[in-house]
RNA sequence: GCCGACUUAGCUCAGUUGGCAGAGCAUCUGUUUUGUAAACAGGGGGUCGGAGGUUCGAAUCCUCUAGUCGGCACCA
């Protein structure tokens, strides 16, 4: 047989006989890549080592250590527990399986006796079972039709099979008696699946639609070390030690009482603080950057709705309208964009008032389905820092780079950096939830997706994430858990202004029709406080922390008065600072201090006393330092002038240079 | 909204096959006056989420309901 041309990733090409499997192009490099060696990339495809190459093609070995390596465990370990479910209960249906960001799943449906948690620790059992007969895995290319006769019975399989054929063709691997079908890469043999664990079991519709039947998702992960699964599980706890729930609870920020209502969240002292402390900071950055702040109501005439297009296509998200009982309608506004737009026709716009911005800290209420609702980061009463500019066409474009400009300051000054950009379109397929305008549609995605490449930022885009009436740029965030969440957002919108007919007078003297871009920076109080406090561990930098100061007079009677001349002093200047006069040891004080994550905490006895310093420990180290009274205030107020608590504000600027 | 699990003191959690409702922390009182992560002693605190049922007897078993959590779907 000929050779073959084989490309690898440093560029290298090597002569190979043509039908050489990948691993024999492995060992054909070195032995020891062979042994780390646990699929390959061919075409930048993964395949499974025992692929047999007939062809040139570009190959790269995938390794152990490699998160592609993970990728190709979880692969085998979602087909092992598939054979194991499949052994334990023969009549079961399956659904899709695949891999999530930490591990694999797979669908199941047992009718009337459906897997739950119970059933984890018997298919555990079975896949180990299965791993140590030590069964190899060899992908079989079986006919469509033998693939339906093996799923017979099986609705779901049997439309994943008319879905994955290829060329009359699909995947399988035999495990035991069972056949398993499967197009992923898999490892070679099951005992390769060396460390395994079965985390949880969840609803999760079949293809994803809620019209369709809910299958029960067995959730698992894998790794090659019983150390990386050591490492996962305490990422996962580190996780929950982070979830704003658990520190909100922990530190008193907020609570959610069920008696009042699911999703209307209560602000405890501390975490209004933290809260007005956003808003202060917000409200005096926009008012720089050209905002007119407003106060407009949270309940508006049904009809603003039905004008605005929310009755039409928002109105499951929606609290029913109050029926005054005299014709009129009144609706707890969803969204404030018409209240802004009242303002905006309150008077007659000239060409040279634009742009105009108005924002407000806007509540809103939102009827949320029951099972959305988490902590702050999902609620059904909201204030969203929300603001809309109303632009001439030919603003569009500058005006989008000065709202991304400001928003990246406001990321820099709350260290913010882990995000991502989407573009979110309308979905092609449903456009019954959108504006029907396709040219419209058409321009303003076109216009932002121009924007966002002028400056040159990468994004992803998605379909069917925009609001109803246009396309949006989101900056996506991750929760504590890993879900994924909207922080900001910049909408384009050509709709609202014609449908409230807006206009301004033009140069020409002729009236035009302004176009509107929705934006929010620090999204709602709400998630943006459960954001912070998650990034932040609850340890909140000084100028946001509930509680600055406190400060520990070592003997009440002797320090006591000191103590309260400091915190006078530094109260005069809106440090929020505390004296701790209960009668309880140091110790005790200092470990309450550092649990409450305070940023400072003061000591002074004799020694400070007699020469006018404080012993000053910062929060999370275990030494303190003496320093003169007034230079540590000095120092503090600088560094709660200078909001973030790196004092960096410089991080994000690589990202826009406009 | 859907699937599953859970709900016991202010908080974190025990509570055996149905048989007198518990601990730690917090709170209150007293003692202790404290030099960098928990002093000691004592006291109070509960319609066991809610409603109904089974039972001589229910925190425990059953039904309904609300909420929370993990996902799915939906979204700031």
């Amino acid at each position: 047989m000929a050779d073959i041309e084989v490309t690898l990733a440093d560029g290298a090409k090597r002569s190979v006989e043509n039908g050489s499997s990948v691993l024999e192009v492995a060992k054909a490099i070195s032995t020891s890549l062979a042994k780390k060696a646990v699929a390959g990339k061919v075409n930048d495809k993964i395949v499974s080592l025992n692929q047999i190459l007939d062809e040139d093609v570009k190959l790269e070995i995938v390794t152990k250590d490699s998160e592609e390596g993970l990728q190709v465990v979880w692969n085998t370990g979602a087909i092992v527990l598939e054979a194991a479910v499949q052994s334990i209960y023969p009549d079961i249906h399956f659904g899709t399986k695949g891999n999530v960001e930490h591990g694999f799943y797979c669908d199941t449906d047992n009718g009337a006796e459906q897997i739950s948690v119970d059933s984890l620790p018997a298919i555990e059992d079975k896949m180990s079972e299965l791993i140590k007969a030590q069964i190899p895995l060899k992908q079989e290319l079986i006919s469509e039709n033998d693939a339906l006769k093996i799923v017979d019975g099986d609705p779901y399989q049997a439309k994943l099979v008319h879905a994955n054929a290829k060329d009359g063709k699909i995947s399988a691997y035999n495990i035991a008696d069972m056949t398993i079908l499967s197009n992923a890469a898999v490892l070679e043999n099951t005992k390769d699946v060396k460390v395994f664990k079965l985390l949880s079991v969840a609803g999760a519709y079949w293809e994803g639609k809620s019209s369709n039947p809910m299958l029960q998702r067995i959730y698992g992960t894998a790794f090659f070390k019983q150390k990386e699964l050591d490492a996962e599980l305490s990422r996962q706890r580190e996780a929950h030690d982070r979830d704003h729930r658990v520190i909100g609870n922990n530190l008193d920020l907020f609570f959610v009482d069920p008696k009042v209502g699911a999703g209307l969240p209560y602000w405890m002292p501390k975490g209004a603080t933290i809260r007005r402390t956003i808003e202060r900071y917000i409200i005096d950055k926009e008012v720089a950057n050209g905002y007119q702040h407003v106060y407009t109501p949270v309940l508006m005439n049904l009809d603003a709705y039905k004008t605005s297009g929310h009755w039409e296509h928002y109105r499951e998200d929606m609290f029913p309208p109050m029926d005054m009982g005299d014709g009129e309608m009144l609706e707890l506004r969803p969204m404030n964009c018409p209240s802004h737009i009242q303002i905006y026709k309150h008077h007659i716009r000239s060409y040279r008032e634009l742009p105009i911005r108005i924002a407000e800290l806007g509540m809103m209420h939102r009827y949320e389905k029951s099972g959305a609702l988490s902590g702050l980061q999902r609620v059904r009463e909201m204030t969203l820092n929300d603001g809309h500019t109303f632009v001439a066409p030919d603003q569009i474009q500058d005006e989008f780079k000065k709202i991304l400009k400001l928003m990246v300051d406001v990321y820099d000054d709350f260290d913010i950096t882990d995000y991502t950009f989407r573009l979110s379109y309308r979905d092609p397929k449903n456009t019954k939830k959108y504006f029907d305008d396709d040219a419209m549609w058409n321009k303003s995605q076109a216009m932002l997706k121009a924007a966002m490449d002028d400056l040159g930022l990468k994004y992803v885009e998605a379909e069917g994430e925009a609001a109803f009436y246009g396309p949006k740029l989101d900056v996506q965030t991750k929760t504590a858990l890993g879900n994924e969440e909207t922080l900001s957002t910049i909408q384009l919108d050509f709709m609202l202004p014609e449908r409230f007919d807006l206009h301004y007078v033009g140069a020409d003297g002729e009236e035009h029709r302004p176009v509107m871009i929705h934006r929010g920076l620090v999204s709602t109080m709400e998630r943006f406080t459960a954001y912070l406090t998650e990034i932040y561990k609850g340890a909140f930098p000084t100028w946001l922390a509930p509680k600055q100061v406190t400060i520990i007079p070592v003997n009440q009677k002797l320090h006591g008065d000191y103590a309260e001349k400091l915190r006078q002093k530094m109260a005069d200047k809106k440090i929020r600072v505390n004296v701790d006069k209960r009668n309880e040891k140091m110790g005790y004080k200092i470990r309450e201090a550092q649990t409450q994550k305070i940023p400072y905490v003061l000591v002074v006895g004799d020694q400070e006393l007699a020469n006018g310093s404080v012993s000053v420990r910062k929060y999370g180290q275990k030494e303190s330092e003496s320093e003169n009274n007034n230079m540590f205030i000095d120092s503090l107020i600088a560094e709660i002038q200078n909001y973030s608590r790196t004092g960096d504000s410089s991080k994000n600027d690589e990202l826009l240079k406009c």
